[in-house]
DNA sequence: TTTGTGATATACCGATCGGTATATAGTTGC
DNA sequence: GCAACTATATACCGATCGGTATATCACAAA
């Protein structure tokens, strides 16, 4: 017996109002009973909308993941030139531009840390989303190295996955540490690493 | 009444056999049941050496941090030369190396995301180790600057922060894509920024 | 106005949660 | 060998966990 939400809208209510709650206090830290209190609802409305506990996460995360990638894509669209692609990407995360991302940070380094080791299903989602976001910084550098923007024996693969980690290596101490500099600066090293791959022929 | 625990070694027991697991599960996910399932012993045995549950996760993570610190300490020991010191550090964190760290992965970044939000007197221990961390690093490039092993206009704490976020960063990426070429990849550009600062005067 | 239907609320389930009071066992001093 | 003490085991507590069966509600069709 296949397993249908009642409704959608409700199914999507209950999402976008417990998706802080999922992000800030985890998959383990997050009972049934926040999640009604949090919606005004009951038990039985959101089993009838979700199967279990997990389905509702799962469906939180991608919530919370498709927020941030929309965010990144947004930014990247209304951006021309690929070194400022780049360097926009990077600025998404200044203390500024950063509160747009869902509350208690990023969802990817969250539930990735959380999942790692005690919940492979969602594990294997933040790992595709982590994935994808260094494909795409990747294949940003490439075109920008065929645009001749970027030195031309660059390894795009190499620079994507330090922007990457540099950046939620970053956020991590910032949050843990409540030391907003730390990111700032981290981010500066970020823009550093993208200013070093770029072509200067204007000889 | 203050609480004193009954047996010493008992404690540090549950300490060292519970380590892995709360690392791994993290405080929320970790329950009482599986600590005495683990030791092999009983609730009255557990509450006889800890006030409560915080107690014991508390304990854990600074025998954890204190694991991860004497790695650090131990190698930074037995190297000589500034420039060394850091690609040493950095080295701990290559695929042989890291084996060293509790199982789990990095406390600090496992124990930092999920207490940040949740649980205060954890989030500051593990600020606490970080901070340290930090400043260790970027005592070593200070040091280093008057040894005129790297140039004298270095901004130590950019440094000692950038190579904090791009491991832990990489750990992170890695451990959750089960993808060990993040880490080392990253490593390679930490150790990028280490040469970058050095003074090359051999003119 | 009644009936059917889709969705939420109520009430309850067994299991497990963190925690405690007390009984039992091990060891040491006498 | 016995008593005193220390530490572990047993048994149990109320609360909360995730989950479900069923009752009630709201609304649309007839």
């Amino acid at each position: 017996m296949k397993f249908s939400p009642r409704s959608e809208a409700t199914r999507q209510f209950i999402i976008e109002t417990t998706a802080g709650i999922f992000n800030r206090k985890g998959y383990a830290g997050t009972s049934m009973s926040d999640l009604t209190e949090a919606t005004r609802l009951t038990k039985g409305s959101i089993y009838g909308n979700f199967e279990n506990k997990e389905d509702v996460a799962l469906a939180v995360f991608d919530f919370n993941a498709a927020h941030r990638a929309r965010l990144i894509q947004t930014k990247l669209d209304k951006t021309s030139g690929y070194k400022n692609k780049l360097l926009a990407f990077i600025d998404l995360f200044s203390p500024d531009e950063i509160r747009q991302f869902p509350e208690g940070g990023c969802p990817l380094l969250n539930a990735g840390t959380e999942a790692d080791d005690t919940h492979e299903p969602l594990r294997v989602r933040v790992a595709e989303e982590l994935t994808k976001t260094q494909q795409d910084l990747a294949a940003i550098v490439r075109s920008g190295m065929e645009a001749h923007e970027f030195k031309a024996d660059i390894d795009a693969e190499k620079t994507a996955v330090s922007i990457l980690a540099l950046i939620q290596g970053g956020i991590f101490v910032t949050r843990t540490t409540h030391n907003g500099l730390a990111l700032t600066t981290v981010l500066e090293t970020a823009r550093k690493l993208v200013h070093e791959i770029e072509l200067k022929n204007e000889s």
